[in-house]
DNA sequence: ATATAATGCAACCGTTTAGTTGCTTATAAT
DNA sequence: ATTATAAGCAACTAAACGGTTGCATTATAT
């Protein structure tokens, strides 16, 4: 559970989530290419991406003088599964309240 | 985008992951069982709660001296979503890329 | 009417976070 | 050989966070 909660904490910024939007859709991004233009400078986004690295969201795989970014399914997995887990109690716990109610009537 | 990132912001915390648990799991709770036994005080968890009030992942109903608090499905639904596109995105690039090589040899 | 239970609000403090600047290292291009 | 590019590391500051204590308010129970 303490690793759920920093996947979600990794993605729970917006330009962290710019972070992974760009490597979701555009092609192989090395570290320059995810940190530029957001605002901020190299440095400062550079710790954004270490929260995204810690997490597991995302790898690294150093190429000669660069390094490719690349995304991890099995964190965003994860994390989308617990979502529709806790969905799935949610709704068999309404379920059960409704018949409750019907016994009732 | 921003709303999306405080919904997993508040996701981010193992106080208030098990708070949405108990949520999604138990019988309806009161502002205080919600809070109660997570080994921080009142007061403390009461902040937590507030971030998953803010991210709209809860909503309050307040009933005579005691409110009542309630999963609000849509921003799950929201979060779920949002990682199931991603990941739809990142496959359809791995497949481009696949046939980019075919195309090659 | 009084006590107790459920809640809210505010001040405070130590720690972490977000962002900056400045400097260094190593690979690649000219 | 020099220069330029990709990247890392460290120190610093302001702001946010996590948690506490203390006190006020309102609704129910006795």
């Amino acid at each position: 559970m303490m690793a759920l909660a920093e996947i979600f904490g990794a993605l729970g910024d917006p330009l962290r989530l710019e972070m992974v939007q760009r490597l979701s859709s555009g092609a192989p991004c090395t570290i320059n290419t995810v940190l530029s233009d957001l605002g901020i400078t190299r440095q400062g986004a550079r710790k954004h991406l270490q929260a995204l690295i810690k997490a597991k969201i995302v790898l690294l795989e150093p190429k000669g003088r660069e390094t490719l970014v690349q995304l991890d399914r099995s964190a965003l997995d994860q994390a989308k599964s617990y979502i529709a887990e806790l969905e799935l109690q949610w709704d068999q716990r309404l379920d059960a309240l409704r018949h409750f109610v019907e016994d009732d009537k």
